[in-house]
DNA sequence: TGTTACCTATCTAACGATAGATAGACACAA
DNA sequence: TTGTGTCTATCTATCGTTAGATAGGTAACA
């Protein structure tokens, strides 16, 4: 992959990040990278091309990036910890909400091809999750418990980016971790 | 307020709570409306007009129903319980995500007029939460606690919606209320 | 009563800016 | 010579926005 190919992704990322899809251009782009918007489109076709490459880089990165932290975790809930620290870092990195979750809130008005892939990003996170969860615990709890980590760590990243208060993750996800007093 | 204005709101309300505000256009409405774009621009001046006018019906609309169902809650968790009713009712009874979560997931896009209202919606969500949350536990657990719930259910709507599963909305909120096994 | 003035709600028509997209030429390196 | 990357130039469609006309209703006034 080219140079201006990685700036290109990388300029479309943040800003779908920051505003969403329909708020980046390929103009926007292109002025950005010190080039040519149909230049842009010798890299991605049409846009939804571009949003294709993007949540594909995106989810082998962020796959990557857990199974990275995961290795060194001793515990179950180490290897939680471990995914958690991969959304903190993908916030407090960039003080932008994840890719994903800025597209899943748009999917209805998203090409199919780009909702399907966000739709399986969630789908490998919930999955993901659920094999790190306590294996006493009953599947049919772990999917619900799975799927309610991911919703704390999606909601999690847009209030605290709403309310420009990113501690505020921090104190979300640390209450996600708290053992109830016995 | 005329009836048309009133269906304006509703277009507008449903299109950015589908779609997202830079998805949603005047032509749009005013075509789903069947009168012109320039109709439109009489009742709100400008785009961000008519999403500020949106947020404030949305809030007051939102808090309204949230008193209402709480008025015959008894304990803490009635209450509690009674405020995520809304939300889920606003999730059911539309297969739409919140209108202020798609905004503020859109924030940095956003002219700021409309960026402060929603920053307000999630300050006033999370005051009315803590107020909710049993008093004995410590202030600042409280707010932490308060935004958790917030996080929880805006992110529950999200993946939800983007999985176009509902029912995961309910084992996530559901989830929220166990009882910790003692 | 008739007239004048304003208000409401809509329209037609157009503005400049921008959107995504395409065709074809050019330069350069392998 | 073939491919890669970028350009110029342009297209059609749509964006938010504005100006100005029109029709009907209401209210004040002579």
């Amino acid at each position: 992959m080219s140079a201006t190919n990685e700036r290109l992704l990388d300029a479309a990322e943040n800003g779908i990040r920051l505003s969403g899809y329909h708020a980046v251009s390929f103009r926007d782009l292109a002025d950005e990278l010190g080039i040519k918007s149909s230049s842009v489109h010798y890299y991605y076709r049409q846009k939804e091309d571009l949003g294709v490459a993007l949540v594909d880089r995106y989810s082998k990165r962020f796959f990557a990036d857990v199974e990275k932290r995961a290795e060194t975790a001793g515990t179950d809930e180490e290897r939680l910890r471990a995914f958690c620290q991969t959304y903190r870092n993908a916030l407090t990195g960039s003080d932008r909400i994840c890719l994903c979750g800025m597209l899943g809130a748009e999917t209805c008005g998203l090409p199919k091809a780009l909702a399907d892939r966000v739709e399986a990003f969630f789908n490998a996170n919930i999955a993901w999750i659920s094999d790190a969860l306590n294996a006493d615990m009953p599947a049919d709890k772990r999917a619900a418990r799975a799927a309610q980590i991911l919703a704390t760590l999606q909601g999690a990243m847009m209030v605290a980016t709403s309310l420009k208060k990113h501690r505020l993750f921090d104190d979300i996800v640390g209450a996600l971790f708290e053992k109830p007093k016995s």
